[in-house]
DNA sequence: TATTGTGATTGGTCGGACCACCCGACCAAT
DNA sequence: ATTGGTCGGGTGGTCCGACCAATCACAATA
């Protein structure tokens, strides 16, 4: 499954970014997005037509309507055949997909919710631990063994990732996959991580919590798992937090844009 | 905010089927989405281009366009310009939006997933009432007592998830509201809610409960609203597995397609 | 007053064209 | 042999103009 990059050496560069990567409707999708979110577009309200919208963005129908589909889809507004597009009080279709967008909302990291979300997180991954320890395989704690003990070739924010995923894949409920997914391709823990790990003592405090959280997968420790867990999460979240609100001024804050 | 619909008398006919709703990219979307999840198209693979596949259904280009659009926000392709669309791995990409596709792949519930992402529900929730009684406001309380107590004009799914809604305000994290966003949209839970609410006995357990959470979000007590909310959990996710295990023979299954 | 019908508006789909990007093959320079 | 440049074909991204289909507002009608 690994697409193998052959024998090309990886040139260990980490300055490089990523890409500005164009995509014009994408761009649509943020537009509409902080228009709706700001509040310029009321819940209730029926956007422009599709093709006004087209003639004030000077893009073809078409990419509006890509852009329309996505907003439908993030629960941001209702297509209606033949009436119009009408905007959705996200509090109450918004989906998770949402967050993110939320977050950043305004230019500036919104801490309130970026909080809450980590609660969500704090509230979700000790039981997804617990079920591990009760369900894991086999070959899940040989997986897990070897990414924790005898991998070094990975970078550590993937390698963190990675851990994850296969405490997740241990607990055999596949939701609690998929919820994980949400935060490690959101963008927002891909981000923050670099932050975390720039502290050399956070990344002695986590590798201790790999070594313990093995500890009780293997033995099949469900409570113990589970408060490793949550200790490690209740760390995390307080430097993490001390990061972004410590040294927020003029640092460099490449990539904090959408 | 709502939409009045005028003077039209609502027929209360439970027996109509929605709406086939015709919506050319949707039946493309689950077509193709069968068809990942079913392991047609493999982790990894590339797609027929766009002209191929729109060819093959019969279909404008710009319909199978918006079709993979959703498949790439769902998480199950990737969509590289100048390149092709490449099937991901769902288990390591996939959205939340995902999930009910999966419970209802190939034609029949999957009890397995369902039972897992009850689970994760009862996660959540818990500490959804919790926060909610912590944090709640004289007016949530209020909007709470009055959907409570004095709303009898709502239908009894719609009044379910309406109370639902108010104790995830309460608790004050949009995280929160966005997860339960989830369960109510996912069309999951109005599905399974007729089918709870078909007993009365399940009224009646559901009733106390709203009393219960009621009374310990208006006193503050938040442990004991996090206890309430899982013992009612508990119980309807058993009446739930009961009803959908034990009449599932040939029962009228309408609305269960798609 | 209630119903029907008609036209305007708007989203949904279509066909065809061109642009932007990626890739592999081939060639030129080192 | 390796590196770098060029080019052509395949594919997604966007554009244009047109028509179909659903909805709504409102006039015409019974």
């Amino acid at each position: 499954m690994e697409s193998t990059p052959k024998t090309k050496t990886m040139y260990n560069n980490p300055a490089l970014k990523p890409l500005p990567r164009t995509r014009l409707h994408e761009g649509i999708v943020s537009q509409l997005t902080n228009n709706i979110l700001s509040g310029q577009y009321r819940a209730g309200e029926k956007l422009p037509p599709e093709r006004d919208l087209a003639e004030g963005l000077g893009v073809n129908r078409g990419t509006v309507r890509e852009a329309l589909k996505k907003l439908e889809m993030l629960g941001l507004v209702e297509i209606r055949h033949g009436d119009g597009v009408y905007v959705l009080n996200y509090l109450e279709t918004g989906t998770l997909e949402l967050l993110p967008a939320l977050i950043r909302s305004g230019d500036t990291i919104n801490l309130e919710i970026l909080k809450g979300l980590l609660d969500l997180r704090r509230i979700i991954l000790p039981d997804v631990a617990l079920q591990a320890a009760r369900n894991r395989s086999a070959e899940d704690l040989a997986d897990l063994e070897r990414m924790i003990f005898h991998d070094d070739l990975i970078g550590i924010n993937d390698r963190d990732m990675a851990i994850y995923r296969l405490i997740a894949r241990s607990s055999k409920n596949i939701s609690f996959l998929i919820v994980l997914n949400f935060f490690n391709n959101s963008g927002l823990v891909a981000e923050f991580l670099t932050l975390y790990f720039a502290d050399a003592a956070n990344i002695m405090r986590t590798t201790r919590f790999y070594h313990e959280i093995y500890g009780a997968i293997r033995d099949r420790e469900p409570e113990k798992a589970k408060l490793i867990m949550h200790d490690l999460l209740v760390y995390a979240e307080r430097k993490t937090i001390e990061a972004l609100t410590g040294g927020m001024s003029a640092n460099d804050r490449t990539g904090m844009e959408l």
